[in-house]
DNA sequence: CATACAAATCTGGTTAACCAATTACAGAAT
DNA sequence: ATTCTGTAATTGGTTAACCAGATTTGTATG
């Protein structure tokens, strides 16, 4: 275990060499958007390493709109200038972990949001997934059981109806890490279960009779115990 | 440049079939939270496609927190439930690219969050990191030139500075886009880079004398016309 | 000298062989 | 019967060979 840690530490490390290498090449060589960088296998020489690893950290920096593969042809800069494209690349290396904090406070934040576009533009369609998704959490939790799935995929119909792909693909990015740390810190209980159940009925009617500021003060209270349990860690 | 479109839907395609055809195999088999899945060799056998295939599908599932690979031992099902996992690849699946307007909108969003945020949590150094692209803008604006890098490293300043990495995460995840649609719908004009001067002197100002509400106040009148042009689209 | 064209080279992407670690299991020792 | 142990099979990860298409280069021709 402890072994695994380092060695996918030590991995992480050289994707960041390869990529601040590979920044420097551009700075070097004066590389503009479009320009094409030297072929991975040059790289992979140039820095002493494999053509996987460069491989890797040139699909890092696509990932992140920085660079363009195109096969058969090369690995070309996008379409940003030297400047934000330096600018960025050092952000990316610093990136850090998420921590629990930072995934409730953006999670609260887009989905007072979330709940407030869903009350707009919500379809007949969407209302029928919420309540479907509704429906399956009451009876859970009326059972006694626990409904955290049920909770969570309640949210997510929300962030589907509200029309933003953005703001879905963003729910869908930090929600594992939410339902991973909500079990490990074991944060809702069964009082808040039961709760649960009438908050989320009443965002539900919020939402259905497409009253905006309705859904988002009600997904607010429904928030305001985790809420203060973020800023008690 | 057809062609290349119509090859990667394909792969896209591959992808969301072996996607669904996991969800199935897990639905089938009753696995739970810890179960191990079949390896990616016999999964590639049984779905009649290559390991590689089946290796990129695993791979997405994982970077969603559905799946865990372990080393020499094989693919468990992540430590969330079958209710949930089932709802989050019917998400994953539907996922659109996101639009102009979602952007955007999850821009100022995001932004005008980070900046209050950041009023509230810079540090010296986060300051001196503001100023530094605040200088560099100006000089580029004053000369008249693009500043349109110098515009978004601005702003990136901003999310560093707001203490929450989840946000700094997805501002650099939606900013290359944002910068590439806004060169190519030509959303800044020459008077707007004037007023944009001004406009982020008054935030840095307000970031600095650790003012909350004035950040993003003034975050907000400076994303006014944005805001109306993602509007009149 | 310019141009057309074909062969050779170079490109990112894919595949199959390989690797080291883990796991399963048979059989021996207790 | 139980535990230990060594071997063989299995695992995800990695590497090197291969592929098809793009690009360059060289040559012959007008």
């Amino acid at each position: 275990m402890k072994l695994d840690t380092v060695t996918k530490t030590e991995t992480l490390d050289l994707q960041k060499m390869i990529i601040s290498k590979i920044r420097d090449l551009i700075n070097i060589k004066n590389l503009e958007p479009g320009d094409k960088l030297p072929s991975e296998r040059m790289l992979s020489e140039k820095f002493e390493v494999t053509r996987s690893n460069v491989r890797e950290a040139i699909q890092k920096l696509e990932f992140y709109g920085l660079l363009k593969s195109i096969p058969q042809s090369g690995t070309f800069v996008a379409n940003i200038g030297v400047t934000a494209m330096n600018g960025m690349i050092e952000d990316i290396l610093r990136l850090e972990e998420p921590d629990f904090k930072s995934l409730v406070e953006t999670r609260i934040l887009l989905e007072l949001k979330t709940a407030r576009l869903a009350a707009l533009r919500r379809t007949e369609q969407d209302l029928l997934k919420m309540k479907e998704a509704l429906d399956a959490y009451t009876e859970k939790v009326l059972n006694g059981e626990d409904a955290v799935q049920e909770d969570l995929l309640f949210h997510l119909a929300i962030a589907k109806a509200c029309g933003n792909s953005t703001m879905n693909t963003f729910m869908l990015i930090i929600t594992p890490e939410i339902i991973t740390n909500f079990e490990k810190y074991h944060v809702c209980d069964e009082n808040q279960a039961q709760k649960g159940i009438q908050e989320h009925t009443e965002i539900y009617e919020a939402i259905k009779t497409q009253n905006p500021q309705l859904a988002k003060q009600k997904m607010k209270e429904h928030f305001k115990m985790l809420y203060q349990y973020c800023y008690n860690i």
